[in-house]
RNA sequence: GGGCAAUUAGCUCAGUUGGUUCAGAGCACCUCGUUUACACCGAGGGGGUCGGGGGUUCGAAUCCCUCAUUGCCCACCA
């Protein structure tokens, strides 16, 4: 025998997938089939692969690689994206190691260098995937800031502009006042810090009286325009109208009443400071207080600071603290921990701030969304999640899409004046001066005259149109590429941006198509170790991928990744599950082995036991075929694959193969042989979504093959009906086999040795897999008695009885010892039934069909209690 | 603080409307085995009061209440 024992993973995986690009397989152009359309989750552009990476097109591959199978068109569009902060934040570390600051570069001259950039490292991860073994259509890779991915982005801005659902906002947002930009809510992090509760005394006008505010941002009190207490409390009753001083800065701002102060907080009283505090900031809307911002971008006071003014906030809060203490203002400080927020890039202490950014109305859009999900036009699985979906939407806030930055779409927004409203919107500088010229009044306006606005759209503006602009749909939204892939089927991703890309997709998707992008969403769990912890670059608890399928084969760590990851939980890594997955692929490599070995023979006829063996493996086979079917529709990924784990290791490996394996050095017959074939075939079928590159390896080892009829694109096998009942006598006869095996391993027959078996058949089964028994447990005669067996060895299997004479190798008392132990155990069960059975409760009212089922179990149970004391007395 | 989940074998998890596919799977474990594909193997085996307590019911892993623990999401109280 040539070939290895030992599969060799590495070397095959690479010669199958440069075979399947070569060959245009994962390649789809519009036809007449119907298409089964998955888009990529694109990927940071200057990402690395990491273990989430690998779940997540782990299972988008072997969602197309099915759907493929099943005669689809499959097209799985690849990509990345732009990411804009990640990216500009590595951009710009970088310029800083070469000496370079962000800041004395014009815009295109830093363009330039993040393009540098992103050619350098953009795709590494593209490239990854491959290793994985992902069929992508890579023909159709696209970019969030390809030309026209762009210009689609803009397109929708400025429909978005037009329809009024696009408005600037002086609004409060998180402020990363090192980047200096704006952060999306989920790019903030939160964590408890030790801080510090400080109770200021405020002078009430007028009067010598003082009241008591606590804060734990003294510095802010610069900005304050109020204090407020509530209505309800007694202890403040004599400060209603009145107006108190603030230390320091010696203004005089109002006491106001409002029922949001807590009583029970602090002193009762607070202070209010609409620029710099969200709450503050309705508070200050409802009451119409003056907003004082203290703060320069990069959290410095200005000129509202007064002496403190250029200094930064925290050094500030610590003189302020001082001097409020000098004054006699600080009545006390207390420790207090608080939650601060953090920017998820630079690690700042956000601030909140109130600043012109650009906002998308989201009430009107978010409206269908709920409603395709809430109904039943797209799936959540697992649908867990639809409560927290529908929570969120249904409390949705208005989008800020705007960006301090550079890297990603500029907003096209140009101005013609110093007014805050003095802009318009359009595509191109041309088509804003013709606007600009009508909006100003001013005929003779040149494009010199404009300026357009800085900032950047937010990533998710452009990743929110990915399954439409993808096929350039919002361009030209009656391409026949878009009106045949869109809507996609499935979307595989993870949990955590549930909301600020899935849900907006949903959104642009009914905005711009009119449907749904998407029928459902497979939310994947989040990796982690084995210790629960999520997996980080700086915990270095990651596993490189890439050196995992350079151990375990690409196929071994697809199926330890699909091994234990239920759709939405967790998924603990643990890397004895590549292992497995290598284990699988070395088993099924032997079995190919030993077919492969066998010498074929027409001469002779097929055995009676390998044909009912090819017809129980092909019942078998059909009935896991439709549990796979249940279990993919379902999104159950790991049943489906240990449903074909076992089927293959169980089934086909250690009953079928052994069945049908001809006797030592003897040829098997052709017909035998040729059946085998279809069904290793059709084995091979089944598991090529899971196992892509073995499986197509053993595929094209079979025989020679055309690229035609490469197993990538065969067709999945097809369900028939099936005789249950092979399978159900099938089982009763593999019993048989294990109790032969029980006793042969208790009284130390070797295989070797032929024994004789004798059957007592106090039921009538099916006799057709004797053969069957024969072979698998080394009989030499098979017989049925009508009496018991005197002096043999005996087992039960339901409530037959099986004989094996051995001359004097029976202990009589420990044979005795077991019949007496299960007749017990079997009396035991009897009075259990019997006591259901005689309690009339349970049979008036338990349904028919139960206890039918008990008094069967009764009827059972009493002719097993029979016979076991049968074979007692014989043994004497 | 509010909301939502989860708790089943040593580990990771199934368990669909309460009753024969209800106590399961894979891995791990133990015993035996140099049988003519595979020791990344084969055969056999042990292992759970279904988180605790209470209730509903003829009958509960499954329904209800309660407690405990854990996880996630949201809002974050000056």
């Amino acid at each position: 025998m040539a070939i290895a024992s030992q599969y060799n993973a590495e070397s095959v995986e690479d010669k199958w997938y440069e075979y399947w690009m070569e060959n245009n397989f994962f390649h789809s152009e519009v036809d007449a089939r119907e298409p089964y359309t998955i888009v990529i989750p694109p990927p940071n552009v200057t990402g690395v692969l990491h273990m989430g990476h690998m779940l997540n097109n782990t299972i988008q591959d072997v969602l197309i690689r099915r759907a493929r199978l099943k005669g689809l068109n499959a097209c799985w569009v690849p990509g990345t994206d732009h990411a804009s902060i990640a990216t500009e934040a590595k951009v710009v570390a970088k310029l800083k190691e070469e000496g370079i600051n962000k800041n004395d570069l014009s815009r295109e001259e830093f363009l330039e260098h993040a393009w540098d950039w992103t050619h350098k490292h953009g795709g590494i991860i593209l490239q990854q995937l491959k290793k994985l073994g992902a069929s992508c259509d890579w023909e159709r890779t696209k970019f969030t800031m390809d030309e026209n991915m762009s210009q689609s982005v803009i397109k929708v801005f400025i429909d978005l502009f037009d329809k009024g659902l696009i408005y600037r906002g002086y609004r409060m947002v998180n402020w990363d006042p090192q980047a200096k930009t704006t952060l999306s809510d989920e790019e903030v992090n939160y964590e408890e810090r030790q801080g510090k509760l400080y109770f200021l005394k405020y002078k009430v006008e007028g009067t010598n009286d003082h009241l008591t505010i606590a804060t734990t941002r003294p510095e802010t009190i610069f900005g304050d325009s109020a204090i407020c207490i509530n209505p309800n409390d007694k202890r403040f009753r004599h400060l209603k109208g009145k107006k108190a001083i603030v230390p320091i800065c010696n203004r005089s701002i109002p006491i106001i009443e409002d029922e949001y102060v807590d009583v029970e907080f602090g002193t009762g009283c607070l202070k209010v400071t609409p620029a710099h505090d969200e709450n503050d900031k309705v508070l200050g809307d409802k009451h119409n207080l003056e907003v004082i911002d203290i703060f320069h971008d990069d959290a410095t006071l200005n000129a509202f600071g007064l002496h403190y003014e250029g200094k930064d906030r925290f050094k500030a809060r610590a003189e302020i603290v001082e001097e409020l203490e000098l004054s006699g203002a600080l009545a006390k400080s207390e420790d207090y921990i608080n939650k601060v927020g953090t920017s998820e890039r630079t690690g700042a202490v956000i601030e909140p701030r109130l600043s012109d950014q650009w906002f998308l109305k989201m009430k009107e859009m978010a409206k269908p969304a709920i409603d395709a999900v809430v109904g039943d036009d797209i799936n959540l699985v697992p649908d867990k999640f639809l409560s927290t979906y529908r929570h969120w939407m249904d409390n949705v806030r208005d989008w800020n899409i705007s960006r301090q930055l550079w890297w990603g779409q500029q907003i096209p927004a140009y101005y013609y004046g110093p007014g805050k409203n003095d802009f318009v919107v359009a595509e191109t500088l041309a088509q804003a001066v013709e606007k600009a010229k009508i909006a100003s009044g001013n005929e003779n306006l040149v494009a010199d005259q404009l300026t357009q606005d800085k900032d950047a759209l937010d990533t998710w503006f452009s990743s929110w149109l990915w399954p439409i602009s993808v096929f350039n749909g919002i361009l030209e939204p009656e391409n026949k590429e878009i009106q045949y892939y869109y809507p996609t089927n499935d979307l595989v991703t993870a949990p955590e941006i549930l909301f600020f890309w899935v849900a907006r997709m949903i959104m642009a998707g009914y905005e711009y198509r009119g449907e749904r992008p998407f029928k459902n969403v497979y939310l994947t769990g989040i990796v982690r170790d084995k210790q629960r912890r999520k997996m980080s670059k700086s915990l270095g608890n990651s596993p490189d991928p890439l050196g995992l399928i350079k151990k375990y084969g690409a196929d071994g760590v697809r199926v330890g990744m699909l091994l234990s990851s239920p759709a939405g939980n967790d998924l603990m890594f643990d890397e004895d599950l590549c292992k497995q997955g290598s284990g699988f692929a070395n088993k099924i490599w032997n079995a190919f082995r030993l077919i492969k070995g066998w010498e074929i023979s027409s001469e002779i006829e097929q055995p009676k036991t390998s044909k009912i063996a090819v017809e129980w493996y092909n019942a078998k086979f059909q009935q896991t075929l439709k549990e796979l079917e249940d279990h993919y529709s379902k999104y159950r990924m790991s049943d489906a694959l240990m449903s074909t784990y076992k089927l293959i290791w169980d089934d086909y490996c250690s009953w079928f193969l052994e069945m049908i394996k001809p006797e030592y050095e003897k040829p098997i017959d052709q017909k035998t042989y040729g059946e085998g074939i279809k069904i290793l075939e059709n084995n091979l079928k089944i598991l090529h979504p899971f196992m892509p590159f073995i499986s197509e390896e053993i595929w094209q080892e079979i025989t020679l093959r055309t690229p035609e009829e490469a197993l990538i694109i065969s067709k999945w096998p097809e369900e028939t009906n099936f005789d249950a009942s092979l399978i159900s006598d099938f089982n009763i006869a593999s019993e048989v086999i294990v109790g032969i095996r029980k006793i042969r391993k208790e009284k130390n027959i070797s295989f070797k040795n032929t024994i004789d078996l004798l059957v007592l058949q106090n039921e009538k089964n099916s006799r057709k897999y004797d053969g069957v028994i024969s072979k698998m447990g080394n009989i030499e005669t098979f017989n049925y008695t009508e009496n018991n067996v005197e002096g043999a060895l005996s087992f039960r299997v339901r409530s037959n009885e099986y004989f094996i004479p051995i001359a004097g190798a029976i202990d009589v008392d420990s044979e005795k010892a077991k019949l007496q132990e299960e007749l017990s155990y079997t009396e035991g069960f009897l009075k259990s039934v019997d006591k259901k059975l005689s309690n009339e409760r349970f049979v008036n009212n338990a349904p028919e069909k139960v206890v039918a089922m008990e008094k069967a179990k009764k009827a059972d149970a009493e002719a097993k209690i029979e016979t076991l004391r049968a074979s007692i007395k014989n043994l004497g």
